[in-house]
DNA sequence: ACACGATAGCTTGACTTCCAACTATTGTGC
DNA sequence: GCACAATAGTTGGAAGTCAAGCTATCGTGT
């Protein structure tokens, strides 16, 4: 953003300098791409969300809560959904909460769990952030709608492999 | 990692939850999917780089300068080939600096700009290094050489939309 | 009924990233 | 030749991520 765009792409160039030492070439471009993307998309919500004193995580929290049965959901819940460390909820709920637009609450059954529960104030601002967002496409107007489904589903392997969830027989791609 | 496979794909999921409000359920799972994707690269690479106590933003600098003809770069344009800003080549060369893969020097000739050079210790480490990523493929050995390039591939609209370099004419794929 | 392991969150600290503001040096124009 | 803008880096602060270690609570087994 700070830049002017280069005259070359630098991940092609990089790429030309490992295919000379080593056979991970389109591996290091590969990688480097994902990376350079998620900055990308990143800057580009973070942008949109910029006017609602909101951050791509602590919005995240707030949709998942927005979207669940009763507006709220233990801390763990969130963490396992949004995949993130279990730290970064506790951080990410406690400005949620200075905000205004979440509050915690005890479990009462299992005095454990703490529930973070959207307050109307969260439901009005993730709403009005939603439409900002949607208006950026993610950052990704540069796809059609082919496009970002078949990006979806190439990424959906790295995944698989990682473990995040067990795909079901019947979906399974390939390996 | 630390947590068990869920018996759900959780981008799936949140997708079937914006799809009845909106029409950016694609573009909200791409970006899902990239924003994850970034996450498992980066760990798997981290996780190779541990035993010489790098991360992967100093073990790229390292790189960069390995790979220049005199093994030593103005700050400045280490920061536009790997496209971070300004401040984060500061922190990260007074880190490998602290750790005597890299030494400061001013330039003769234009007093403002500080040369980063990398020192023989630094060969000698980022050399091992490597071959440490090498093993792990970038944490991308789920995917053959065919399917990672078409993985960088269909990313590279999206660095051209946000400005990072000019295409040449003739690769221009669509747009 | 009580000990002990498992579970859920929180605290602290290290690392990375960005932004805004600052210092030092260079180049330009009257 | 000297004021003044532009350029190159650094500093300090906010935010996010993760890891290790801690406290509180629950459940189970004897």
């Amino acid at each position: 953003m700070p830049q002017q765009p280069l005259p070359f792409d630098p991940i092609a160039e990089a790429r030309r300098q490992w295919d000379l030492r080593s056979l991970r070439g389109p591996a290091m471009a590969a990688a480097t791409s994902i990376m350079r993307a998620q900055q990308l998309v990143l800057a580009a919500v973070d942008h949109a969300l910029a006017p609602f004193e909101l951050s791509f995580a602590r919005y995240e929290v707030l949709v998942l809560l927005s979207f669940s049965r009763h507006g709220a959901l233990p801390m763990g819940k969130m963490g396992d959904r949004l995949m993130v460390h279990p730290t970064s909820i506790t951080s990410t709920v406690d400005r949620l909460e200075e905000q205004g637009l979440v509050q915690r609450a005890r479990h009462p059954d299992d005095r454990r769990i703490v529930l973070a529960e959207i307050t109307p104030e969260g439901r009005r601002v993730v709403g009005a952030a939603t439409s900002a967002v949607e208006d950026t496409s993610f950052g990704l107007d540069a796809y059609d709608t082919e496009a970002l489904d078949a990006l979806t589903a190439s990424l959906r392997p790295l995944r698989v492999a990682a473990g995040d969830f067990t795909p079901t027989p019947a979906e399974t791609t390939a390996d």
